[in-house]
DNA sequence: GGTCTTCTATGACCATAGTCTTATATGACC
DNA sequence: GGTCATATAAGACTATGGTCATAGAAGACC
């Protein structure tokens, strides 16, 4: 590796480390680009070589904390269990990750939301798992015949964003986690009354 | 009405009016507040006076849209159909309204998000009227007996949420009203394979 | 080890949202 | 209709994210 490499690779980590302590000690929004430069002993400008905004830090630290719980998430795909269960799992399992750091999940809902899109529209990779999910249990008969499994993902993926939402912005410390695990089932087993319920 | 009252309104409206146009013309990000307290005829302290922040004009063109849909939302209740097509048709209604002016949507869904909850955190009157549909018509036997309406409002809401920011966001042009419909369906009637398929 | 090219760092500078102090217009009261 | 209190207007000023032209460091080549 180059000097030029290995510099950049020494600023870009120390950029993340002081912006990571400072984001802690006072929240992102009280955190200015000028402090966080100081700090790390480079000029203004360096940051945004770096990062083409303040924001663009948030992807960074969403990335290092998304790989520890995919690991635990591959782990759980492995298990043979069913969908329902598996699907429940995984979701519960990286709403416990952001649980564990409010600040940092609710600034990167917001910065996710903004960017949305611009991007090439990967679909969020939650989605992609339960798609995934999905279809591959549809043979199994555990997810009903003929069904759309675009928009079943879709349900799932739009019910995990809307509980983590909600718990995000509420003050009272409702579990997220068991919250997502009871509609999972609903979903699942619909919200409709029978036909025979319906003529009594 | 005092000439002061009266001058305030005149002040207020002068500042949507112009707001308005200028955003129609070069979009939000590009229309400065300079700008509009200038064609406005104001000072700019003075447009500060009236909306705390530039995307707080951003409630006020949606409070006026909003008026005109839930005219139709309102009729739409009135009628005697079983819920599950109310509530399709209510969410398509909406949706249509939604469908009308993009970047308008964009920007407050946006907007609303960022101020999610920082008020008394009533919920979005969409989930209301959900959850007042689903809680007339559980006695009805069109929901499933026992069931927990505020979970499946939520779910119902969640889904239109993240159809609409799908939409949003997509450059292909899906209609976002039908996509919600067949949504719905599906939430009734469940996406779980019957007991039966299962043992096949 | 000198020279030339290219990549990186730098901070003065700019744009713009939002604040704050001061001036002015309005209305209440005599 | 003069005087005082108060609501509102005003715009100079501040704070801060982001740009850009220039200087300097690293590497390539002889």
């Amino acid at each position: 590796m180059s000097l030029r490499e290995k510099k950049k690779i020494e600023t870009r980590n120390k950029i993340f480390e002081v912006s990571g302590r400072l984001f802690k000690e006072k929240g992102f929004e009280n955190t200015t680009v000028d402090e966080i430069t100081k700090e790390a002993g480079i000029g203004k400008g360096t940051f945004f070589n770096y990062y083409p905004t303040k924001e663009a830090l948030l992807v960074d630290f969403v990335k290092q904390k998304e790989e520890l719980v995919y690991d635990l998430v591959r782990n759980e795909l492995k298990k043979n269990i069913p969908v329902r269960e598996k699907i429940k799992n995984v979701l519960v399992l990286v709403a416990r990750s952001n649980e564990k750091d409010k600040e940092m999940t609710r600034l990167y809902v917001f910065e996710y939301l903004r960017h949305y899109g611009y991007e090439e529209r990967k679909s969020h990779s939650l989605n992609l798992i339960i798609h995934d999910l999905l279809e591959k249990s549809a043979e199994k008969g555990e997810v009903k015949k003929g069904i759309d499994i675009k928009k079943a993902a879709d349900i799932l993926t739009a019910t995990y964003f809307h509980s983590l939402m909600e718990w995000l912005w509420s003050n009272t410390d409702i579990s997220f986690s068991e919250d997502i695990s009871g509609k999972i089932d609903m979903i699942f087993d619909g919200i409709g009354g029978s036909d025979l319920e319906r003529k009594k």
